[in-house]
DNA sequence: TGGGGTTAT
DNA sequence: ATAACCC
């Protein structure tokens, strides 16, 4: 229930990562506090955050557009779009309409295919995985990378009277000087030196600039980052964490209390950050419980002791479509087999095979976001074929996915659905043939980053499915 | 409100 | 399978 990004990984969960990501198994006795770095308060965080990812990943592949005003549509909306056009007026996630009013001149181009943006996402991703492997995604356009060791290295490296050479790069929250005295402060400063190089070395190599937020942890990081908007970096010093947190308007600003949470808080009376660090946390926990409530009740002190994760491959694909009514079976069923031979292409250039097939729906019933879905194993003799451009593997999954269809859809009844999505999920790394004791240990090493859709695990000599 | 993602229960 | 959360 709560919210996975921000709140401390369980054990179980940090071992299923470390296991992801190929680590050795004695890692799993180390207890969390040493997980990735030492003591968790004097950690070194940076939150890299893109400027209109979507504007400009089109404005790179269209460098006509660059000094026009542009939007990004899906569907009827406007989701994101570039400067030029945010200064005449143009908002994220408004509609098309109320875009063209504002702005008559904008430019739109059609975003709802995200594979340029999902490759472009993990070039991101991977470069910044060249500094460290800490590096956890949050959605296609941030990334958080913990830069402790990085700094601790440099830190070693420097004489002890060299300190005033330390130089700041970019700005500092609330203008607060720099204590060179002061260990965090200099780690801090080195920190935003580290993060200046990653957005130049992102420019240089990707022609892409964001903005980036360095603190002591992720919340922080990622408060930061936005204080100086577009292409520009931010460091907190520790002692004006109490001003960023409560300079912010409302609790729902608060990354990890959602929209379900804020609710709740206002129904208590409770608007403010201020008024949530006050408020009584015995009658929070009667309310929220007490997971919830503790948890909430530390965010908005600027605590958050969750880790950076590394995010490695994703954990599941999926393609979806929204439309103003699909009402028939032969219209779903076309719509899922476009969204099927997507998703196709998508796991076969991945090379994991997904053993759980999952449909979704919307009915326009349905009031705000509300979907539901039925999943089922994927056959194996299928798996098998998955990656082999057989056109039965396609009819096989349609005819499991109809199936799921029907289960959640009373066909003999008349309904209206509004969106459709497929996911393949549960993906496992080919599996060596069975045979010797050792391949228990051995088993999965998917610790290879490249995600940009070559093959880029390791083929060796003879994979089998299981 | 799109077209994605994640984890907890 | 659903319900939160994130972009």
């Amino acid at each position: 229930m709560r919210n996975p990004l921000w709140s401390r990984p369980t054990r179980g969960r940090l071992a299923a990562r470390r296991v992801r990501q190929g680590l050795r198994a004695f890692s799993l006795a180390v207890p969390d506090q040493a997980v990735p770095t030492g003591n968790i308060s004097s950690r070194v965080i940076v939150h890299v955050d893109l400027d209109c990812f979507y504007a400009q990943v089109e404005m790179i592949s269209n460098p006509e557009l660059k000094n026009k005003p542009l939007g990004v549509q899906q569907k009827s909306l406007v989701i994101t779009c570039n400067y030029e056009a945010r200064k005449l007026g143009v908002k994220k996630c408004m509609k098309v309409r109320d875009a063209k009013e504002k702005c008559p001149k904008l430019v739109l181009v059609n975003g709802e295919d995200l594979t340029r943006y999902r490759e472009m996402s993990y070039k991101v991703t991977e470069l910044l995985g060249e500094f460290t492997p800490l590096v956890e995604r949050l959605g296609f356009d941030e990334n958080f990378v913990d830069l402790t060791q990085i700094v601790e290295k440099r830190l070693q490296q420097l004489q002890s009277d060299d300190l005033s050479a330390v130089t700041m790069s970019g700005h500092v929250y609330n203008n607060q000087s720099v204590d060179l005295h002061d260990t965090m402060h200099v780690r801090l400063l080195i920190g935003s030196q580290i993060a200046a190089e990653m957005r130049n070395t992102m420019y240089n190599q990707l022609g892409l600039t964001g903005c980036a937020g360095i603190a002591s942890n992720k919340l922080l990081a990622k408060l930061v980052s936005g204080v100086f908007k577009p292409n520009q970096q931010t460091v907190l010093l520790p002692e004006s964490c109490q001003d960023l947190i409560l300079g912010l308007n409302h609790v729902k600003e608060i990354p990890g209390i959602g929209y379900k949470t804020a609710k709740c808080l206002e129904a208590l009376g409770i608007h403010t950050v201020h008024e949530l660090q006050t408020f009584s946390s015995k009658i929070l926990e009667e309310e929220l419980g007490i997971s919830l409530a503790q948890h909430i009740k530390k965010l908005s002190f600027g605590e958050d002791n969750s880790s950076v994760i590394p995010s490695g491959q994703p954990q599941s694909f999926s393609e979806e479509e929204s439309f103003k009514k699909c009402s028939s079976e032969v219209e779903a069923k076309k719509k899922i087999e476009e969204l099927l031979a997507l998703l196709l292409h998508r796991v076969c250039q991945d090379g994991r095979k997904p053993h759980t097939v999952r449909l979704s729906i919307r009915r326009s019933s349905s009031k705000y976001y509300n979907r539901e879905s039925r999943q089922c194993p994927i056959p194996s003799h299928v798996i098998q074929k998955l990656g082999t451009g057989n056109c039965d593997v396609m009819t096989s999954l349609v005819n499991i996915l109809m199936k799921l269809f029907r289960n959640m859809v009373n066909v003999k009844m008349p309904f209206h659905l509004t969106l459709l999505s497929v996911c393949f999920c549960n993906l496992k790394a080919l599996n060596r043939a069975k045979k010797g004791p050792m391949d228990y240990y051995l088993t999965p090493s998917s610790s290879t980053t490249s995600h940009s859709g070559k093959h880029s695990f390791k083929m060796k000599d003879t994979y089998v499915e299981d």
